[in-house]
DNA sequence: GCAATCGTTCCAAGAAAGTCGAACTGTAAT
DNA sequence: ATTACAGTTCGACTTTCTTGGAACGATTGC
C-alpha cells in the first residue's frame, strides 16, 4: 500500500463563515496557537502542544477540531505524525484583514 | 434632582480583551447588529432592535449587555429610552483594522 | 508480527451561554 | 398622581461548550 493515512475533514473556503471563525478565535488557547501558527509557520501537533501550557491531549485535540472545522487551520497526517497549518492566504482571500488585526493586536 | 438616569457599567478600553470581543462578535445576531451601527451610527435600542428579526426584548437587552461588557458598544440614557453606539474609534486604536475587517466581510 | 508512539474519537460530568416570560425601575405625558 | 412606555434584571429551563480519562486506529521501528 502507498499512503492510507487518515483524512480529516476541512471545510472549502466559500464555506467558512465569519462567526464560526470568530469563535474559534475567541478561546484564549486557540488564539495563542494560531498565533504560534502566523509566527512559525507548519508545526506537528506535537510542537504545537508544546507551545503553550500543559493540558491532557484529548483537550487540546478538541481545540484542533475547532479550528480546523471552523475553517482556521488544516490538519494533515504526516507519517506517524500530524502537521497543522494556518490558512492564511485562503482566509486572507475571505475575510481580508482579520488574521492580521487578530494576530497583531 | 437634575438627570439621575440609569448608567451602566462600560469597561475601560485598556480592560478590553480581544477574546470577549471576538467571542461577542461571534453570534450572528450580535455581529449584524455591530454592522448595523457601523452603518447607521447610534441608534437607540428601539431602532437597534427593529434592524432584526422579531425577538423578545429580554432576548436582545442580553445581547446588548454582552457586546457592551465586552467593550463593543455604549448603551446610554437618553430621557426614556437608550442609545446605543459603537466604539468604534476606541477600538480602532486598540485593535487596529478589526473591526472593518469584521464589518466588511 | 509485536510493541511503542502519535493523535483522534468516544463518553460522561461540570460549566457557561442562549432564550424568554414576568417582574421591576426610571422617565415622560396627561 | 396616574398611566403609559422603554429597557433592564431576575429566574428557570434548555442547549452548547469545555474538560479529561479511556479506548481506538494508524504508522513506524525492532
Amino acid at each position: 500500500m502507498t499512503t492510507t493515512a487518515r483524512e480529516l475533514p476541512h471545510p472549502e473556503l466559500v464555506e467558512v463563515e465569519l462567526p464560526a471563525v470568530l469563535f474559534a478565535l475567541s478561546d484564549p488557547a486557540r488564539l495563542d496557537l494560531i498565533r504560534e501558527l502566523a509566527a512559525h509557520g507548519t508545526l506537528t501537533v506535537a510542537e504545537c502542544q508544546a507551545q503553550g501550557p500543559d493540558v491532557p491531549k484529548s483537550t487540546f485535540s478538541h481545540h484542533l477540531k475547532t479550528l480546523r472545522e471552523a475553517g482556521l487551520i488544516r490538519n494533515e497526517p504526516a507519517g506517524r505524525q500530524r502537521t497543522v497549518t494556518l490558512r492564511r492566504a485562503e482566509l486572507d482571500e475571505r475575510f481580508p484583514g482579520l488574521l492580521d488585526a487578530v494576530v497583531t493586536s
